[in-house]
This record gives C-alpha cells, sequence and structure tokens, in this order.
DNA sequence: TGATTAAATAAGAATATGCTTATACAATGA
DNA sequence: TCATTGTATAAGCATATTCTTATTTAATCA
C-alpha cells in the first residue's frame, strides 16, 4: 500500500527537489530546522524569493513552518507522505552544517532559547 | 569521492525526472528498451514532442540510444555516473510493465529479432 | 503608542519550458 | 530510384517559473 508512490505526485516533488535552492533548503533544512532570515544570509537572492521557495515547499507539505516569536522557523515534515522518499533522494548529498556554521561565527544564527 | 552528488548537478537531474512525462518514460526504460514510436503510441502526444524530452534525456547522459534499421531504440544508461542515484528515485514507482503489454497486444510492439 | 524587525503577499518582467506544425534527414523496400 | 516509415530539428506560441521592487501584515520593544 503506497499510493505515496502516484508517478504524476512523484513528478511533482521530484520537481520541487529540481531547483538548486530549494534542494539546498530541504539539505539543509534535513539537518537543523532553520528561520527565514538565515536563509536570506545564505542565499544570494532577496527574501521575498526565499519566502516564495519556502512557500511551495510548505504548499506540498513537506516542510512545517513554526513561529517563535517574530521568527519563523521551518523545518522538514516527518509526517509528509514523503518524508523517507525526499530523505531516501537527499541522504547523499554533501552536509549543509557548514554553512550554518558559518552563520553562527559571523553571529547570525537565530536562537531562541 | 562522489563528485556525482554535487548538490547543483543533481538539482538538475531532478528537474529531469521532475516532469510526469520523462519520469514515466525513465521508469518504462528501466524495465525494457523502448523505441520512439513506442512511446509515441503510449503518451498522448506528438512525436516531436516525445523526441525533445528523449534529447533532453540523452543530452544529460542518463539514456542511451541504439539504432536498430529504422528504429532507435532508447535504454537506461546503466555506465551514467547518476544511473545508481536514478534507480535508488524511481525504485518504488509503479511498474509501467502493463502499458508495453498493451501495446503487445495492440501488435504495436516493435521488435528487431 | 510608534518605531523597528521579520516575513508574506502583490504585481510585473525576463526567461525557461513544453507543446504545436512544418520540414529535413535516415533507413527500408518496391 | 522513388515512396514510405521512423526520427530529429526548426520555429513559434502559450504557459510556467523565478526573480525583482513595493507594499502589507505580524511581533517586539522602547
Amino acid at each position: 500500500m503506497n499510493e505515496a508512490l502516484d508517478l504524476e505526485t512523484i513528478a511533482n516533488i521530484l520537481k520541487l527537489l529540481g531547483d538548486k535552492t530549494r534542494l539546498t533548503m530541504i539539505k539543509i533544512m534535513s539537518e537543523h530546522e532553520c528561520c527565514v532570515c538565515e536563509f536570506v544570509d545564505l542565499f544570494d537572492m532577496s527574501q521575498p524569493a526565499i519566502s516564495q521557495h519556502l512557500r511551495k515547499l510548505k504548499d506540498s507539505g513537506i516542510v512545517n513552518e513554526v513561529r517563535r516569536g517574530q521568527w519563523i522557523f521551518y523545518s522538514l515534515n516527518p509526517s509528509s507522505s514523503h518524508y523517507s522518499f525526499i530523505q531516501t533522494v537527499i541522504k547523499d548529498l554533501p552536509s549543509q552544517n557548514f554553512k550554518l556554521e558559518e552563520l553562527t561565527a559571523q553571529g547570525k544564527r537565530i536562537c531562541c532559547d
């Protein structure tokens, strides 16, 4: 019983992953949750552009958003019916942890503890 | 050493797979080689449209073409550096064998034996 | 409250994508 | 050789995609 693997549905998920910015975002989110302003710092792109990519991912159900104060944090949605498929696809992509470490080094990491 | 997994390169492969027609073609080719006129029979689409999808796949190196007489047969390229990645992605997609069986039943299957 | 910061939305422009029809090229077979 | 069949290429069009800038909405804090 694997209705999640309908060809058209999977093609649409792959189309979402088939963009360098979104694929990188997804790899990052698979390692840490991340807020919009962090993504803005990480990509050479305007805040609305980042926001629009995140909305596509959210509309498909593959990411979650959580507000904490001013910030909205995005993360991979483990309850998505495509969660394990996505994990399989991105499993061997190079870790993007170094990017968040760079942010931390620059004092740009957002932390709500 | 997995240079095949460069993020941008993988994003481009995923973009190629992120189209219902091409994803179906790839699943079919993972099960059988297939010639252009068979694809034309299988999809509700013109012969040039099919040809253009196949060219994209060929340009990326993920499929091979072999001419046999009038016909040109396409198949997944096992020597592609992305072969195993693609196998992983399409592994659990529903088999498309039934489509070629339908062609056979209609006497439309091409066979060069 | 009003100023500031974070994020979303709106509108528009440039480019990419995926089809179509028309045509060219390649192989076959009478 | 010429007609037929299979495939590729060319050109053009409609739509989708991905940005941009401008604006709005939401939360914080003095």
